[in-house]
DNA sequence: CAAAATCATATTGCGCGCAATCTAATTTTG
DNA sequence: CAAAATTAGATTGCGCGCAATATGATTTTG
């Protein structure tokens, strides 16, 4: 029943338009937790967690990236990456060193351990996917709409150009 | 050169769905970190976070709810809610109280500028769906998309009987 | 009715995610 | 070349999000 007050308090907007972006921020916001939620279990066992997980598919693409070039990839600043790298290091599956061409950076590699997990991470793949329980053209087409989403948002808040 | 090791190392799974599921989840991902970003400008002025707001969405449609009424809704246990709506509380946003007819609950109720706060946020809801840039279709196929990978998600999570 | 089980909420600890601040290294300018 | 500006990382503080635990209140059981 919480359909009851349907025009209550509203009197500014088209009556269709109300619950619409709620409903999209709610159902990304949700999606995204229900994600984690799927990833957790998968991931305990190695000792990982969803953000670290990331991290290192990314490092799978592109082995011998800078903190700062991460962080690009991911939308990460180093207040995030910084104590995440540090633990993923501990747990032995990245090493961190200066540059020695720029001391200011630090690069960011894959240990043996962190080469191998990717061939865990085959499994770990499969259960994600049927448990998305999705056809490959549902699954591209859901991300490039996300995609899409995402580039207008970000193109809005680090530049806001549009009238 | 993200592309100079194409099929290097992983040889169990179709070439093609290597990077799909892998891309979904970071979409969703990110997809939710750029909402988070969009809408903190916008709820700054008022002092809320994201979640917060949320939380206020859904006491717009049902007020005097149970912490774990909320909860249900919003997929968030009590670790989660409780501090949340203390400071929400604290900012003169809702009113908690012990349910009398049973002492174990909590109900949460809007204070007046909870109830005004339905009217500020029209203004946020049209900045947001500017932001977001889709035309109503792409956002209600969105919508239902994620919501149902969402129910899929949970499913297997809250009960694995698939197969 | 009293003990046990269940239920609603709160608290603690840990890992993000982000703003703000700090340090050290490099580049730019004068 | 030295001062100023920029850059890369690290640190701190705060608010989620969640597991684990604790505390009272209610219900169930014996």
């Amino acid at each position: 029943m919480t359909d009851k007050r349907d025009e209550a308090e509203t009197d500014d907007i088209p009556a269709g338009m109300l619950a619409l972006d709620q409903q999209l921020c709610f159902a990304v916001y949700s999606a995204a937790h229900a994600l984690n939620r799927t990833y957790k279990p998968l991931l305990d066992p190695y000792g990982l967690t969803y953000p670290q997980y990331i991290v290192l598919m990314t490092l799978w693409e592109e082995d011998g990236r800078t903190v700062k070039g991460l962080g690009t990839t991911l939308g990460l600043d180093s207040g995030t990456l910084s104590p995440l790298l540090k633990r993923l290091e501990a747990a032995g599956y990245i090493h961190r060193a200066r540059d020695r061409s720029d001391e200011r950076q630090v690069l960011v590699t894959l240990t043996d351990k962190g080469h191998a997990m990717r061939r865990e991470a085959v499994g770990i793949r499969l259960q994600i996917g049927k448990a998305t329980g999705c056809s490959i053209e549902t699954l591209q087409a859901l991300t490039a709409d996300l995609q899409a989403l995402t580039g207008r948002l970000d193109s809005g808040t680090t530049r806001d150009d549009d009238t």
